[in-house]
DNA sequence: TGTACATCAGTGAACGCGCGTTCACTGATGTAC
DNA sequence: TGTACATCAGTGAACGCGCGTTCACTGATGTAC
């Protein structure tokens, strides 16, 4: 089948299915222009069509990764009630998302693969969901006198969730704690840092804790 | 020169430190057999007698990360007047050795670069390392009426590690924030950590925040 | 103190393979006249 | 309505390259007798 726009010109479209596929299945290493030309059931060359080389190829998946993820945030953070909810949504909806799309997560955040000064549109698309964080964050200290430390903040929520993505994905932390992959339990890491952050009260350095009475039950799978 | 054990027999040294030149310089795809070979100086056969493919140096080095993360955290933490000293000198010292070893690092915590089933030695390392910020995490929790969330106060506190050093690595924080690199900002966002921890109070879920006093100042750059 | 042999870390030639890349080609679509 | 041409997504042969891997070899060290 070889025709202008066969099949309705999504030639684009099965190469990427075919690289997050392959992605999946070999890691990496094993994504290459002929493998994925295979993949997608084309010749050899029908790739460069529509992709410079490989790194393009990542370049599309990472771009569509930012899009999804800041898809998803938006989407959850919409029917949030308060701004517990919206907080907890939002780091919830990140966390999520890396487990839905593990190959796209994979390639979003390294530098390595895509120079993103080659592929202005998938930098702006990382700057979007980037935002959309920050503007949770900022909704969080809005009205509060903790300002100064929005950085700080945002260091602190996005290394959170950005870390337990990681952790949750690469395996380290299921292989220590077997509830792990259960949702119930990074609802339960996300809400605490919630909890925390929303709860925050001034504490001097080094200072003795209070005893401090019971709180909400932990994270547990169903 | 072509001996036993030549120049004491540490062509297994020079070869590591190759491979770690290389995947800095290159990136992990830069690291082949025949490259760390030429790297080290020597013929393109003369790695396979120290390993037994590239799965076994980056074993070897994920191998040696992890020692090296546990002697940094346990150095750290040894001088620690009290408890919140000693959190915020573990997880300083857990992002601190991924700048000061990145290439280690970004080996580190792949399954799908190293199945660490076939490398004991590797995933005891990784065991150990996990289990000094188990014990950390635990002496936090000790005495408190935290005890039954500890799985839960684990994934927070590594994961926020974790992605803060990830985040720093792969650079999209420093994209962001300007002060990301300095040594500053992250001691700022682990004793951010740290204090509301320590400082937790119980906090009914949705509840308004009170007012609360200002805090230590946020972390700047010298 | 010799000799003979095993061991073992290294060399270097040779191989087949998958890769990226180049090139000439095909055939359907769109457009100018 | 027909013709002639440009465009463009695809094919498929051919190339040189670096890779992992095999194989026979080298030469120093260690050991048995």
């Amino acid at each position: 089948m070889n025709a202008h726009t066969p099949d309705g010109g999504d030639l684009r479209r099965r190469i990427l299915d075919a690289s997050i596929e392959l992605v999946a299945a070999e890691g990496l290493a094993g994504l290459s222009m002929r493998e994925v030309a295979r993949r997608a059931g084309v010749s050899h060359q029908a790739p460069y069509h529509h992709f410079r080389d490989r790194e393009a190829i990542l370049a599309a998946l990472a771009q569509e990764g930012f899009q999804a993820l800041n898809g998803r945030m938006i989407e959850a953070t919409e029917g949030a009630k308060n701004l517990r909810e919206r907080l907890v949504r939002c780091g919830l909806a990140y966390v999520r998302f890396a487990l839905a799309y593990p190959s796209h997560f994979r390639i979003m955040f390294r530098p390595d693969l895509v120079n993103v000064e080659n592929f202005p549109e998938c930098e702006r698309a990382g700057q979007g969901a980037f935002q959309h964080l920050v503007a949770t964050v900022e909704a969080m200290l809005e009205g509060s006198e903790l300002q100064r430390d929005r950085d700080t903040w945002i260091g602190l929520i996005w290394s959170t969730t950005h870390g337990l993505a990681g952790l949750l994905l690469d395996g380290p932390l299921s292989r220590m704690i077997a509830s792990a992959s259960d949702d119930a339990y990074l609802r339960g890491v996300v809400e605490l840092l919630v909890d925390l952050a929303l709860g925050s009260q001034p504490q001097a350095p080094a200072a003795p804790r209070k005893k401090s009475p019971r709180r909400r039950q932990p994270a547990r799978q169903g």
